[in-house]
DNA sequence: CATTTTGTTCAAAAAAACTTGAACAACATT
DNA sequence: AATGTTGTTCAAGTTTTTTTGAACAAAATG
């Protein structure tokens, strides 16, 4: 049983109109994005295959959520970056088609490596400047209050690195759900 | 070289410049509190208060930050909501005065109750919304598809709200810190 | 090759977020 | 009451971010 992709039952699956809970789907990854302060148009795009059995094509996402082709470029490729989709090559079709990654512990995974582990090691850098800064303030008073503050974040700088992996494992424990592709 | 600073002797805690360090600090918060979907200035403002043994008044904040009396009152005012600085009054003067909450897990308490809670309401909401909408879907592979995705995203939600405490629990093993605040 | 298909890039337009500052309210002081 | 101090509000201005769409590149097709 392969890419049947005829028109199986006059389904909307091909249709250039969404059911009215994919919408509501598709609005609810839109308002996620944007508290992750990511493009509303990245929650869209998520939102929509996170939706569909069927992988999706450029155009498909395009048409489906009347978003331009730079948007649906830049934003595919932005999700697989995140590993939040994954493109798969349908054999001889040239079109790149995507899927929603739908495991949590993946989604989350994928977000801290992207996001929060670059931060992590700007404010190790920005430390160390201020460490040097430091030693130019001739000021006791200021040195001493200097050097308490540069304490402090570095604590706070080693509870999130301590934090995050437990993040990854406990948000990683799912109960087995019902997997989804073709039940 | 040229550390040498003419007013050496004279503190600068009443002055109106920040010292390099605080400088950096102030920035790092900056670059924070962008990382985290706030506004610059509040982590300027925070970043500011962070720095100081003494508390400092809207006024204050306002010229050593070089900002508008707007920034600072709001900046000052959502700051405090969210638990990262406090006011203190002094007796027989008329200004409120702010220091910072520098323990991390009131920081992080703060936060997640502000923002990371209602986010996890709104998205209860909008799961019910979804509900609703599957109950008027006719088609029945429809139908099973948004079933099968409104039992993901429920799975996600316990997920998270299962993780929020652990996050909490865990941030707050801080180790004694050598804190003062002598106001 | 010329053409079609597929996807990227990026400058300009649009939208969203933030900041400013003047008007205003509240309240203490003279 | 009139004045001075402190802080809030919000419309308008500024900055930043996101989206658009046309030009472009790459690769398959005829």
């Amino acid at each position: 049983m392969s890419a049947r992709r005829i028109f199986s039952s006059m389904s909307l699956a091909s249709s250039s109109q969404l059911e009215s809970w994919e919408k509501s789907v598709v609005d609810l990854f839109l308002n996620a994005a944007i508290s992750f302060g990511l493009p509303k148009s990245y929650g869209q795009i998520y939102g929509l295959l996170f939706c569909r059995d069927q992988s999706l094509a450029l155009d498909e996402v395009m048409v489906l959520l009347k978003i331009s082709k730079g948007s649906a470029s830049q934003g595919l490729r932005a999700l697989r970056q995140l590993g939040a989709i994954s493109s798969v090559f349908a054999p001889g079709d040239r079109k790149e088609r995507f899927v929603a990654e739908i495991r949590l512990r993946k989604l989350v995974g994928g977000f801290l490596r992207e996001q929060a582990d670059p931060h992590l090691d700007k404010g190790l850098a920005r430390l160390k400047q201020i460490k040097i800064l430091l030693e130019d303030t001739d000021d006791k008073d200021s040195h001493k209050r200097g050097v308490l503050r540069h304490e402090i974040l570095s604590g706070w700088h080693r509870q999130m690195e301590r934090l995050l992996p437990w993040v990854k494992m406990i948000v990683g424990k799912e109960r087995s759900l019902p997997l989804q592709n073709k039940d």
